[in-house]
DNA sequence: GTCATAATGACAGCATGCTGCCTTATCTCA
DNA sequence: TGAGATAAGGCAGCATGCTGTCATTATGAC
């Protein structure tokens, strides 16, 4: 058992992920860091931007997969620092709607114009099946560890 | 340029590794959980196995590409359970050396004895090419971030 | 319409990891 | 030998994310 060929290949790619996790939060706090953002919330608005009548709290940590509770201290700050607002939810009358601010709408654009670049430069030399082949892969362990 | 073909690939991978990142942690936090571990030290213990003579925190920090503090921090815990022993460093008056002590080896062996199903069982509908490829552009990625 | 269940908000406590700053030890090289 | 560079330890503060708990609000089954 322990000399499953594919058990060294499984455990040399989660600690390889650990890593490249640490060193992605770090490239996006990097780039985020002129706007005043950091990695988390750059994550956050992301998703909020990608919606056009806004998302509740608990949607966004769906999708990025983590706790609500995480979500909601991120934008609480973003909310007082002017990038995000509350609006009121016509389907529950507890659960607002986190909406982008007209500040928020230009920090995502500014956002994009750091972060399009940064995408294009890292992949430049890889090649895009290697792309499609890794993101599939990740995508079926997110599949078998997400429950 | 914001149609670069790999550009959406690229991001989407990145939101994607972050999710996973969150679930393997959830995953390694499970697994240890029985043997009084938590994922970082089941992080922890696993390079310091590797090592017969016993290793350096900083070198455990590098390996793990994370900062020594944070690395400090768990092994004083674990050799305050006694899984890890503090050596005298022949070659470094303060810098000691870090060794599992015989209650850390077994902890270690039971580790394997959970880790490595898990690692089998979660690639056995996974193409090895798949593996190979993912790895590979983990170990790119890694290249181009770590400076 | 009522009641059980699910979803949400709010708060607390904890683990992990980072940076900054200062001190001490070790090494390199002039 | 001595000065500067590098590596290490220790401490503090902070950001992120988790779980647990409880109250409140929706939702759905009957």
């Amino acid at each position: 058992m322990a000399h499953s060929p594919t058990r060294k290949l499984f455990l040399d790619l989660v600690l390889s992920l650990f890593r490249l996790n640490g060193l992605l939060v770090a490239e996006g706090d990097h780039m985020a860091e002129a706007l005043g953002l950091t990695s988390a919330r750059w994550k956050v608005i992301g998703v909020v931007a990608l919606s056009h009548s806004g998302v509740t709290v608990p949607s966004i940590a769906r999708v990025l997969g983590q706790s609500r509770q995480a979500v909601q201290r991120i934008t609480d700050v973003m909310e007082k620092d002017g990038l995000l607002r509350y609006d009121v939810n016509p389907e529950h009358k507890r659960s607002v709607l986190v909406c982008l601010t007209d500040t928020g709408q230009e920090v995502y654009t500014s956002l994009r114009a750091v972060q399009d670049p940064w995408a294009i430069e890292n992949t430049a030399d890889v090649p895009v099946e290697e792309l499609e082949v890794g993101l599939q892969l990740v995508r079926r362990l997110i599949h078998k560890f997400d429950r």
